[in-house]
DNA sequence: ATTCTAATTAGATAGTTATCAAATTAGGAG
DNA sequence: CTCCTAATTTGATAACTATCTAATTAGAAT
């Protein structure tokens, strides 16, 4: 359903995403065409209409039928009403997240991770706004939750982590990770998803 | 309108028909991302997603705003259901001929029409039915419409343009482009669309 | 001011697709 | 049965597009 529904979307799409493809179904809304006619009205050669007819008769675009030595296609306008219909179902607000869910959506944090911590250490706090946060959501997750923590115990947490622990300690507060009241310290943040580290 | 229409129809599809571009709409559907963001995620580097995003953003179907060093991009959810709406409308039953007014719909008739036909002399009776079928509206098109006509008569005016009169006697009839009853004749097709032979 | 960070732009390359000419097929016409 | 007609398939080429690296830009951090 999803990495079918995508790439079944993506169909759609490129067999229209071509100018003479969408002057052909114009034609054939209009009236019944063979190949050469096809050729001429565009003009192309009869291997190019082929080759585009292919294409759009394998979504049900147009449909065909043999009289003589001709072959007269015609919009399939069901199949086009059809697929038009599936299509914008899925661009329908909400509906839209499902075009992905085989992708990693915390590979960039992950990466993150990887660039700024080796181990437990913090090699560096990160100068991006962004990026901190994602190094400040990591350490966090070294204190318990509902646990209270002195000043000193704080400390003690972050050093193990990186030297500059009144750093840390002051960014955790002022980006509503942890909280203090009258020299008690306690988490805010809930755990993040696992980064495999 | 017609033109533009078709041009911007085919953008928006270009747009789409493209696995990575319909995958960023689906991550940013869920979340603002900064480019970094979204290349780690789709594994590319970031002028890639640099690239699909000014794609993207010129049909206004993604947003941006700028916080610090980043670029945040979202999902510009009315830009994508104004987009699909005006393409969807496109698509209904009668809209879709609209797609193509500057297309010459004659071509063919009129190819045939040089390939079969020099001056007033019809070279060569076409084999095929649809060729054929061509030739002989041209050639209806010199009876005058309401006339009776005797079988002399109409033997008269056939052979001004070909020998085998008889054969294109009974073709017209045949095709319903003439009529006969008791020895008299008239047509009964109105006149073709002018070809400019 | 100077350095750093994230994004964009420019330029090059590889992968994809549209197009045509030539060969082939399927099926009517003589 | 043989020729003829329209379509398709094949193979080659040209145009386009996605992607990358390197260079540049815009703007924050120090």
């Amino acid at each position: 359903m999803t990495e079918s529904n995508l790439e079944s979307l993506m169909q759609f799409f490129k067999a229209l995403a071509n100018e003479n493809r969408l002057k052909m179904i114009g034609v054939l809304a209009g009236k019944e065409c063979g190949v050469e006619e096809l050729a001429a009205i565009l003009n192309l050669k009869a291997p190019t209409i082929s080759h585009h007819l292919g294409i759009l008769k394998n979504l049900d675009l147009v449909a065909m039928r043999v009289e003589g030595n001709d072959h007269l296609y015609r919009l399939d306008t069901e199949g086009l009403e059809g697929a038009t219909k599936r299509v914008f179902a899925s661009f329908t607000s909400d509906k839209v997240t499902d075009l992905v869910d085989g992708v990693e959506y915390e590979a960039w944090e992950k990466k993150v991770i990887n660039n700024f911590v080796r181990g437990d250490q913090i090699l560096e706090i990160p100068a991006g706004y962004k990026k901190r946060l994602v190094i400040l959501k990591w350490l966090v997750d070294f204190f318990e939750d509902g646990r209270k923590y002195t000043e000193k115990e704080i400390n003690g947490v972050l050093s193990q982590h990186h030297q500059d622990f009144s750093t840390l300690r002051r960014e955790l507060i002022s980006n509503k990770l942890m909280e203090r009241e009258s020299g008690v310290y306690w988490r805010l943040a809930w755990s993040m998803p696992d980064l495999g580290n």
